[in-house]
DNA sequence: GCCGTTTTCGGCCCGACTGTTTTCAGTCG
């Protein structure tokens, strides 16, 4: 419930914000984002509290928590419902679009009464956006550039924050009593950055019940089908899913074969028929013969290949590799040992020093680096000269005092410093020398042209100080698309001074991309997998960094944070 | 509407950039 919840604070934040509000907006915004890295689900809160533990939510006061036990008990937010009657118009759809605001979409609505993104395309496309005041022809192009932009991304979901979903279905799904096996396919099998579809195939061998189950689901918002062995349905979230019933020995086949990709299938079943087989979902045929088909591994093997990673399956010569042996041995799952990217509410993330040192920890961490952001991000309160250094004096203390309790955790000081526009950085030289680990980024002028990018941030990396750059490309995915950069000519750079490329692991980030992974990898140029942490709740987006550097092939050696701090502090330069 | 080592009222993140202005509003981070 969660968040529904967020969603909703959300929106009526930027509902009253188009109204003029005044402080309100912020409030719920605040609340709207507190609840949506809740881990404790608001139900359970109110229900063992009541209204003086919703209050303890951060962000959360006497109105909101009203507001909270309203949905709850109706599932109805009256004043929500009001604001919406009052200005009926799609507020995510439209302040979706880069460059629309609660502002614009208001105007939009009051001079042309569009509602949604389509109506919104209509108009830019007729040119009637640069006859309103205070918009004009630029903004009208913006606008459908940015419609374009979504339009590609359309239908898809960014894996990260559709896994929990899924695992949530899938995890309800095995213990239903009739059920035998439960895996799910396809995209999210192979952890891709964004996903289509969910879909999952199980042994059963009563299907019905299964079926029944599935579609009897909360997540269920429609029915589309509903069959013997496969039912079709779409999820409240508006993903599509289906289940599918298989035989046991065919789960094998199957699950090869719906896990895909496309390409990694028709490279496999071209082997079969070199081979004399037939392969398709049902199992490896010689003639009317059955030969294989019960598990994955006894396909691959059958044709001459070894058993690989899902991540792997995209025909990037995973089949060559894995036919003569030389599939690499990926860096794994359990593999991290730190973090090197963490926020604190120092500046804009919502945790102390000690409680993401805590959190991070009972993640099976065995340290952090802290990383805020410095002065020029001015709205995340970013940290001058003086307030690094005390901040690294607070972090002395605390390490003594993990130490007196006899922690083996361990918090290194570290800082992400913004790059300038001319390259250079927001910290002095020798404050940065006195640090563990020193991030660099870009969060200003992402539209240079790709040779003063590419200087700029090269000039970054020869600063000796500089160990690694964050997110390197500047990418959000659905939301933006990289700042113009050679990445190649960065990767030589990184080559020579010695400096590492993170993968940064938040779920809309992926930043490296997997292509350019290979690329650092062939290269010899180190990574390291940082959750960009805001909350306590974050360091669980590890997992889709390391699945980002699996798709690029990277194996243990290739990532810094992969080795014990000891260890990593010696890979920087 | 929320919050508090400046505390129960009076503040509330703020600088850069863009596109629209002719001195500023809206958006982003």
């Amino acid at each position: 419930m969660n968040s529904e919840l967020s969603k909703i604070f959300f929106e009526m934040s930027v509902l009253m914000n188009m109204k003029g509000v005044q402080f309100k907006p912020r409030a719920f915004e605040k609340a709207a984002h507190s609840l949506g890295v809740l881990e404790e689900d608001v139900r359970e809160i109110y229900s063992r509290g009541g209204i003086k533990a919703l209050e303890d939510i951060p962000g959360v006061g006497a109105g909101i928590a009203e507001r909270i036990e309203e949905y709850i008990k109706t599932r109805h937010i009256k004043d929500y419902s009001g604001l919406k009657k009052q200005i009926p118009v799609d507020v995510e759809g439209l302040k979706a679009i880069e460059g629309v605001g609660p502002k614009t979409i208001l105007l939009l609505y009051e001079k042309l009464g569009i509602k949604n993104r389509e109506q919104l395309e209509r108009a830019a496309r007729a040119g009637k956006l640069r006859d309103i005041e205070g918009l004009g022809e630029k903004t009208e192009q913006k606008v459908l550039k940015g419609i374009e932009f979504l339009k590609q991304t359309h239908g898809r979901f960014i894996l990260g924050f559709t896994m929990p979903t899924v695992r949530d279905i899938v995890e309800r799904l095995i213990k239903v009593e009739e059920v035998e096996r439960v895996e799910f396919a396809g995209s999210i099998r192979r952890m891709q950055e964004t996903v289509g579809d969910l879909d999952i195939l199980a042994i059963s061998r009563h299907p019905e019940k299964v079926m029944d189950f599935f579609v009897s689901m909360p997540e269920v918002a429609h029915v589309y089908g509903k069959g013997e062995v496969k039912t079709f349905v779409r999820l409240k979230n508006g993903m599509d899913a289906d289940l599918q019933v298989v035989p046991p020995r065919s789960f094998g086949a199957a699950l090869q074969y719906f896990t895909g990709d496309k390409y990694h299938n028709i490279q496999l079943r071209e082997a079969a028929i070199r081979q004399g087989y037939k392969l398709n979902e049902y199992g490896l045929y010689e003639g009317e013969k059955f030969v294989a088909g019960k598990t994955e591994e006894e396909v691959y093997k059958k044709l001459g290949f070894e058993w690989m990673p899902p991540e792997l399956r995209t025909n990037y010569g995973e089949l060559e590799a894995s036919a003569s042996g030389k599939l690499p041995h990926l860096v794994g799952y359990g593999d991290l040992k730190g973090d090197l990217q963490v926020q604190t509410d120092w500046t804009d993330g919502e945790n102390s020093i000690e409680e993401m040192a805590k959190a991070a920890r009972k993640q099976g961490l065995e340290y952090i680096c802290i990383t805020d952001h410095t002065k020029r991000l001015a709205m995340t309160g970013g940290l001058d000269d003086g307030k690094v250094l005390r901040q690294a004096e607070e972090i002395d203390r605390i390490n003594a005092k993990l130490k007196a309790q006899n922690e083996k955790f361990r918090i290194l000081k570290g800082t992400e410093v913004d790059i300038l526009k001319d390259g250079s950085l927001d910290l002095k030289d020798e404050t940065l020398a006195k640090l563990d680990v020193v991030g660099a980024s870009v969060h200003s002028h992402f539209n240079l042209p790709e040779e003063e990018q590419t200087e700029r941030i090269a000039r970054a990396m020869e600063n000796p100080n500089v160990d690694i750059i964050f997110h390197p490309t500047g990418r959000i995915i659905q939301k933006r698309e990289a700042y113009k950069v050679n990445v190649e000519a960065l990767i030589a750079v990184a080559k020579r001074t010695g400096t590492v490329l993170e993968i940064n692991a938040y779920p809309d980030r992926l930043d490296l991309k997997d292509e350019y992974i290979r690329k650092a990898i062939d290269a010899g140029v180190k990574m390291s997998v940082d959750s960009d942490a805001h909350s306590t709740a974050h360091f669980q987006f590890l997992e889709y960094g390391i699945a980002q550097a699996r798709r690029g092939w990277a194996e243990k050696k290739d990532i810094i944070n992969a080795h014990s701090w000891q260890e990593m502090l010696k890979m920087l330069k």
